[in-house]
DNA sequence: CTCAGTGCAAAAGCTTTGCATAATA
DNA sequence: TATTATGCAAAGCTTTTGCACTGAG
């Protein structure tokens, strides 16, 4: 998708549900849709900071609080004691995390489609969520281990 | 399992790990096996404080890291800003979080090993950990919603 | 007796909030 | 122009750390 059409993606997003289409949220939804890792709020503020010095943390966390209950973005829970985001992907993917790195490979799986639709007959809960999340050592580190 | 074979068992771990078997740790390791729920740091704290007043919080996520390298117990990331803790299920199981109470519910499937195993091998990575969560609404939140 | 473990207090993240100012629809 | 959104600073939570004292082995 070429960049003045995501504008105008977000544009039409952010105004249907009554909100406004400010540089920032434009920036942030932007960059989070590019950055093919899964980005943190302070990663992101760097990175949107380079050409907006003036924004702040605050924008941040207010945005993807936003983002997230539009649906546009996800957040991801890993090991750690903060929150990454990525866009909502249009087919479901998971995570697989390197304990040894830190790298991140996404995979999907059909069966997590099965599992979903048994658990929500099993328990009589409407799924609207799942995140399905594996974590060891990469080829790599688990040589280093050894 | 009676409860002096717990404390037996939980010297037998830490002595064997060259650690030494509190009483604090004790009952807090009693305390996870027990509690049914996935309790948090600060819930074990006000717990164990009714019998030991003098416990700092310190000492509570100290002996969480702990049991956590040991392998005793698991540290969940549910959609909060804080993690919980619960035993290492000798047998895999999940969680089903709703979004209208809280209340978990655990479920295991036999197909979370499946995926393990295919991505293990697609990814060619060794897995050491699944976390499979999913959300959504239970039947009582879920007739609330209409 | 020794040294690992604890309590306390202080610090260190990450995230949220209040309020005056700036920018959008 | 009427609000909504932002920046800044301060506060709030959860978690970690330093240090002197305590208690398990």
């Amino acid at each position: 998708m070429s960049k003045p059409a995501l504008v105008r993606k977000s544009r039409r997003v952010l105004n249907g549900a009554g909100l406004r289409a400010t540089s920032q949220r434009t920036q942030l939804l932007e960059l989070i849709r590019q950055g093919k890792g899964h980005l943190d709020a302070d990663e992101l503020y760097r990175r949107v900071r380079e050409k907006q010095p003036r924004l702040s943390l605050s924008t941040v966390y207010r945005s993807l609080q936003i983002f997230k209950k539009l649906g546009l973005v996800e957040e991801l829970h890993f090991d750690e004691n903060h929150h990454h985001y990525e866009v909502k992907p249009a087919s479901e993917h998971h995570h697989l995390v390197c304990l040894g790195c830190g790298r991140v490979v996404e995979f999907d799986s059909p069966l997590s489609r099965y599992i979903k639709r048994n658990v929500a007959e099993a328990k009589d809960f409407e799924i609207i969520d799942t995140e399905l999340r594996m974590s060891g050592y990469c080829p790599k580190c688990h040589q280093k281990r050894k």
